[in-house]
DNA sequence: TTCCGACAGTGGGGTCGCAAT
DNA sequence: ATTGCGACCCCACTATCGGAA
């Protein structure tokens, strides 16, 4: 096999190759083919250039470098090594005159790359490379060029906790490099996550016998002590340890001595109800005056879940003999509250606990199966959340083109209630739940009914009705009626109705007056 | 042949913290 | 001091491919 540094064309070319097929099978064996050829040093730029990603972040460049034409390259010459060497160099560049210098250093890249390389860098940068291939298939890619299986490849990147780190032992060292990657204290591992139920009698008629546990308005987190050594992780493996002191304090007045937990982080107030999630989300992102931070919002860790106790993997094992680790090694106050139903016949213990932890003021239930082991980085149907959906009648206030598969359809809808003097507040936006065909009938509608554009958004006049879902209200600085919705959705267009008959503001605040704006 | 799991894509609001203005 | 912006937190949903049933 022939090795030298990758050359960016190369890269580019498979790119544009991959984003032209819509088979994964073939976008598989591209990406294969062309990590037959990279040296494990290339790999941890590769595989993230693949994803569209740049290993430094952003740059601080924008449309308005990139958008002056440079003169291209004839012949390419630049390798992946060099064009990331030179991109650190330009994140790098700070202090005043930075924009202009870090401009300078963008059109001498862009004036050493060809036609096609400048596409690629200018989609890279700006993270538009939508090739239709992220990580996923990437792993296929990698276990196809190695010879390794599919699936041990998989695990081995769980984890790790990383793509890069598994694909450059692989490439080095072939389909025995895997047997490295090993579930280990002090390594986070991704965290398994759960699908969307409409029901608990949906859930519980599907997995049978299961634990049916309350669903917290927190941040989840991985507790890995090993000794007097506690570290703390989040959904996304960022390290949070010196964020959140009390809980490293709990981690060190557990029994064992080293032990990797799932759970979530949560603050509650003095009558022990969960606090917004807002709240909990800000103390969580405080990171430079904790001690404040702490005494203002203090947290508790509820844990659901162990996956290493005193040295031994428990990932395989049935959720039933985990949990049983989990309450040997964690009192019952900071285990998340639970209830075990033996299946269908049991619903409605099963209903009985989600209205019992409604009232309690938290999310919803999360039913989990008990044979199941915990499928890490996946989103396993072991898992299923169950949360109440709220619906409103909203009317269309302006919408906003959209972009990439919705380029030319008007995608983003802007939602106002009505307001007690005739008018409407703007609640929030979505461009969530349509169908192409509710795409294609909407970006019609709205342009006979706009009213003024800026080239971005379309005003409309506000005659459309739309049925909104919604999970609840937050506080808002950005919206006028002080509220905004949280993970709004279209369910259906009410042509039936009239935007005098569409909901106000004022009864949309009585039904949650829980958040007062 | 039909069904369904896994992926990718399309973005939503809020908060924090840094850099530019 | 204020504003703009990226990085993380939370997240729902649809279209599509391809293997399972």
């Amino acid at each position: 096999m022939h090795h030298d540094c990758m050359l960016l064309t190369r890269l580019a070319d498979v790119s544009r190759e991959v984003a032209a097929t819509s088979a994964r099978s073939r976008k598989i064996a591209l990406l294969a083919e062309l990590f037959r050829f990279a040296e494990p040093d290339d790999v941890p730029i590769v595989i993230p250039y693949l994803a569209g990603r740049l290993p430094q972040g952003r740059l601080g460049i924008g449309w308005k470098v990139l958008g002056r034409r440079v003169d291209p390259a004839a012949e390419p010459t630049l390798t992946v090594r060099e064009v990331d060497a030179r991109l650190t160099a330009i994140g790098k560049v700070t202090g005043t005159g930075s924009q202009a210098e870090r401009a300078r250093l963008v059109g001498e890249l862009m004036g050493a790359a060809t036609e096609g390389e400048q596409r690629f860098l200018i989609g890279l940068i700006t993270g538009e490379v939508r090739q239709g291939a992220l990580d996923a298939l990437a792993v296929e890619g990698l276990a196809q060029a190695t010879g390794a299986a599919g699936p041990d490849v998989r695990r081995a990147v769980m984890l790790a906790g990383s793509l890069q780190t598994v694909a450059q032992a692989l490439l080095a060292d072939g389909p025995q490099a895997l047997d490295r990657f090993r579930l280990t204290v002090g390594r986070p591992v991704l965290p398994m996550l759960a699908h969307t139920a409409s029901s608990v009698t949906e859930a519980v008629e599907k997995l049978g016998a299961c634990a049916v546990e309350e669903k917290l308005d927190g941040i989840r987190v991985q507790v890995h002590r090993d000794g007097d050594d506690v570290r703390l992780y989040t959904r996304t493996l960022d390290d949070i340890t010196d964020r959140l002191p009390e809980l490293t304090s709990a981690a060190l007045r557990l029994r064992g001595e080293r032990f990797v937990l799932d759970g979530e982080v949560i603050a509650f107030d003095e009558r022990g109800r969960p606090r917004s999630f807002q709240e909990t989300a800000g103390r969580v992102g405080s990171r430079v005056d904790v001690a404040t931070a702490a005494r203002a919002v203090p947290v508790s860790p509820v844990f659901f879940d162990a996956l290493s106790v005193d040295g031994r993997d428990l990932l395989d094992l049935p959720f039933a003999e985990r949990h049983a680790e989990l309450a040997r090694l964690v009192p019952e106050p900071m285990r998340v509250r639970r209830t075990v139903v033996s299946g269908p016949d049991d619903v409605p213990a099963a209903e009985t606990f989600l209205a019992e932890t409604l009232e309690r003021g938290h999310e919803g239930v999360v039913v989990k199966a008990l044979d199941a082991p915990y499928s890490a980085g996946r989103r396993g149907a072991a898992w299923l959340k169950v949360k109440p959906v709220h619906t409103l009648d909203l009317v269309v206030l302006a919408a906003e083109w959209g972009h990439g598969r919705r380029t030319g359809k008007l995608s983003n809808l802007h939602l106002g209630a009505r307001t007690a003097d005739g008018g409407f507040a703007m609640l929030g936006k979505t461009f969530k739940g349509m169908t192409d065909a509710i795409l294609a009938w909407q970006t019609e509608r709205l342009q006979e009914l706009a009213v003024e554009s800026d080239g971005y958004v379309v005003t409309v006049r506000p005659e459309l009705v739309v049925e909104i879902a919604y999970d609840g209200l937050q506080k808002s600085t950005r919206y006028p009626a002080g509220v905004a919705l949280r993970f709004a959705r279209v369910l259906r267009y009410r042509e039936d109705k009239r935007p005098e008959e569409a909901d106000t503001v004022e009864t949309l605040l009585a039904a949650h007056p829980e958040v007062r704006p």
